[in-house]
DNA sequence: ATATTTGCAAATAATTTGCAGTCGA
DNA sequence: TCGACTGCAAATTATTTGCAAATAT
């Protein structure tokens, strides 16, 4: 709590509270939620809280750095606090998503030469271990 | 256009004029357009035509793996004939969006032991040489 | 007091669905 | 003729926006 009001400032965003929850929320379950997730989480602690505030803070975390919007080909976008590059496999029976630690520095294609590249998204889908020993 | 026609048969998809024309569009301009993009440079030549039937086409392609359903982070998804395993590079500025030749079988984390892996999806964004050039 | 944040409701936009009409073997 | 294909309109869903009320320093 402290620590997310210390984050914010230091990026010159006031702490409201809203923002500190979505922030804490985000640390304490850093399972890559949708805006929905976050909400509806959320809610019962704050019975004022809108989804359009979820969105602006959210919002507010990308421009400044703090969140990852990421994408695994869904209809909806997902939120991840922890901004280094790394890709993400969702197991599409489960719907689990695992953090993949790779290195897309060494992702290079000659094609890229002269590129300016300022974001790579690595994303996998299949089934996670558990899925696929239950055949499913 | 007998070739649109015999892709379809062979994967045992009836190649009805529209198909066939989404099939042609798809080939003749693999640029990776969107539906609406899709549907609008089709309208000319089919005025009955429907987005409708676009979406309906694209489904059944995704399905016999005829056409690979793509998404740059961007609200809406792009459409590839070029099913082999690459990755996309999009401009920020001019829209352009470039394939990558990219060995996504060596982009292996330990994390996916044991993982199911049916899909495999890699996009950077940017800036292209021309626009990073031209310093915007 | 004043600027920022919040939250409702409406707008936007992509995609899907229901269903009736149409087309082709 | 019959089943598949088409296309309109309506439904669904995620996200954005306008603006007025609430809040904080």
């Amino acid at each position: 709590m402290k620590e997310m009001t210390s984050q914010l400032e230091s990026k010159n965003v006031k702490p409201s509270i809203a923002r500190i929850k979505v922030l804490e929320y985000l640390t304490q379950y850093p399972t890559h939620p949708t805006v929905d997730e976050i909400y509806h989480h959320l809610a019962d602690e704050i019975p004022t809280l809108s989804k359009t505030t979820v969105y602006n803070s959210l919002k507010v975390f990308k421009e400044i750095d703090l969140v990852r919007e990421i994408n695994l080909g869904e209809h909806q976008n997902r939120y991840d606090v922890d901004v280094s590059e790394h890709g993400h496999f969702k197991c599409d029976h489960c719907g689990r998503i695992i953090d993949l630690s790779i290195n897309l520095q060494n992702v290079d294609a000659k094609e890229l030469e002269g590129c300016r590249i300022d974001h790579r998204h690595v994303y996998f889908r299949g089934f996670c271990p558990l899925c696929s020993a239950s055949k499913q």
